[in-house]
RNA sequence: GCGGGUGUAGCUCAGUGGUAGAGCGUCACGUUGCCAACGUGAAUGUCGUGGGUUCAAGUCCCAUCACCCGCUCCA
């Protein structure tokens, strides 16, 4: 319990480290805020952006066999109904009076165990307003019968419209997942860039979810930032690829500084799996809210063949939705087809002389709540002096500032030096120049942004052509010849 | 959506129906010169928002927004 309240004592202490450093702000905050949105500020764009980088670095750049695409984040209504999401993404969910206890609709049985068939072709609006009889409904949670509310319509995805003229308007949503972008790419790709499976496609992007509960700071929003990739690879081969991408996937958050006791992998049970994975395991980190809970920072999944067949249904299916008006809850998807195998999203693998359909491999991770992650492991109060100093100890490569420079006093010459020596830093490494007040102070905000090196020009610098260097976590200060600086540095800060 | 809690300066928080406060931080000047030093001074408030009660509301009432905790939900 107390181990506890501390944990809680310092998510809170992180938030407001946010706030006051600038890293995180509510959104709209003057106007009262908006619920789940959040804004990065100054210090928190560069965080994010560093761990985007690092991503990306990983997965494409040091790769020989992944390459990248940014796909647009509206697309053509067909895709999500391909791809499962607009039909599960809506769902009508009633409440328990006894218990209070949330179900969706079409799981509740009755006593005999009969459950309400789920529709696949799910209107929102229509199924709403469609009469339900949940008299003889069972609550799975409290076992009471007919106590449930009037059902109400959830919508998980975004939509909106396109085209000005009111009259040809149509409804798009907002993806809830970048990997869709990916798969209906894949043609693409394959056509253009001379790849060979295995390779895998990354993309990093917004996307959106109408997520039931928002929770814990930027943990859980409704508009986040993944980065997804989406490895293909040929039948049988991908049990080796799912352990690979697992090992992968877990070292680099280790190697950015993430402590291997605050993080674990969750492998999901067979009946947890959604029906077209083949596995799947959540990368956790321990965060120091709720009950110190391990959360999901990333989704790896064996997806099968199951989203390139599911679009080359979906292809199939373009003339009966234009036939239909352009009405998604009016068609199914077309039957898939008897050579599905040699469709239009196969590979055909010179090799083997073999046409197949691609195995998908995909990690999947959260952006935002990496970032958070990476803050709250990075984050440490120590006693110096009888005094607390708030530091945050980031992998040098995600560090929003990497070196601040400062004359000791502004004086004797001590700024016009230190400026220069910054105008030279500042074009290879994010710097920060600062010649106000106590040098004590400059450096403990600067450990507060989590800045791994600070140098200050000092009185023996015009003697000897030395500066001294401040390390952040042990706060050692050696002196370096002004002209090595920069190279000091580039060992230290680009590994 | 339910239950509990919170919302006052940039941050942390005091504030008995009767003049809007403190500490820290920020800024300026001076001093000092290597770890949140000292002195002097300054700026900073839709008291979350909107109604209501009252001679008078930060304080009481109603509604609402946001955040935290617990349920619930969770491609």
């Amino acid at each position: 319990m107390v181990q506890r309240m501390a944990q809680l004592a310092k998510l809170d202490d992180i938030v407001a480290l946010c706030k006051r450093r600038g890293f995180i702000f509510q959104s709209s905050e003057i106007y009262g805020g908006l619920a789940s949105c959040y804004d990065y500020g100054p210090l928190g764009v560069e965080l994010k952006r560093n761990v985007r980088e690092a991503w990306w670095k990983a997965v494409v750049k040091m790769r020989d066999d992944v390459v990248g695409l940014d796909c647009s984040i509206l697309m053509h209504p067909l895709v999500w109904k391909a791809s499962g999401h607009a039909d599960k993404f809506a769902d009508l969910v009633t409440v328990c009076k006894k218990c209070n206890t949330r179900s969706r609709v079409d799981h509740l049985a009755d006593h005999h165990g009969h459950a309400e068939e789920h529709t696949e072709h799910v209107d929102i609006d229509k199924a709403a307003a469609t009469p339900h009889d949940l008299s003889r409904k069972v609550c799975p949670a409290c076992g009471a019968v007919g106590q449930f509310g009037a059902p109400m319509a959830f919508r998980l995805m975004f939509e909106t419209q396109m085209g000005a003229n009111v009259e040809d308007t149509m409804t798009l949503f907002l993806r809830p997942e970048t990997a869709q972008g990916i798969f209906v790419n894949f043609r693409n790709v394959l056509d253009t860039t001379r790849v060979k499976i295995p390779f895998g496609i990354a993309q990093i992007g917004k996307s959106f979810r109408n997520e039931v509960t928002t929770k814990a700071f930027i943990f859980r929003t409704r508009e986040f930032e993944q980065a997804e990739l989406e490895f293909f690879c040929a039948p049988g081969t991908d049990d080796e690829w799912y352990e690979h991408w697992k090992a992968e996937r877990f070292r680099w958050y280790t190697d950015l500084g993430i402590r291997k006791e605050n993080l674990r992998f969750r492998e999901h049970d067979p009946d947890e799996l959604a029906h077209y994975a083949k596995a799947c395991v959540d990368v956790e980190y321990r965060f120091p809210f709720g009950q110190g809970d391990w959360q999901e920072l990333e989704g790896i999944a064996n997806r099968t063949d199951y989203d390139l067949r599911q679009h080359q249904r979906g292809m199939r299916t373009v003339n009966d939705w234009m036939a239909a008006g352009r009405d998604l809850t009016a068609i199914g998807l077309k039957e898939e087809a008897e050579d599905y195998l040699s469709g239009p999203l196969s590979y055909f693998d010179e090799q083997t002389r073999q046409r197949f359909i691609p195995y998908v491999i995909e990690p999947s991770a959260g952006v935002d709540r990496s970032t958070l992650a990476f803050l709250v492991d990075a984050y440490d109060e120590e006693e110096v002096r009888g005094e607390v100093r708030n530091v945050l100890r980031f992998h040098p490569a995600l560090a929003p500032v990497k070196v601040a420079i400062f004359p000791l006093v502004k004086k004797d010459g001590m700024p016009e030096t230190a400026r220069a020596l910054y105008d030279d830093l500042k074009r290879r490494y994010a710097s920060f120049y600062d010649e106000k007040g106590a040098i004590g102070r400059r450096y403990r905000r600067q450990d507060e942004a989590g800045t791994p090196y600070c140098v200050t020009v000092d009185g023996q610098t015009k003697e000897d052509g030395t500066v001294t260097m401040r390390d952040r976590d042990s706060m050692e200060q050696i002196r370096v010849p002004l002209d090595q600086v920069r190279t000091w540095l580039s060992e230290k800060l680009d590994v």
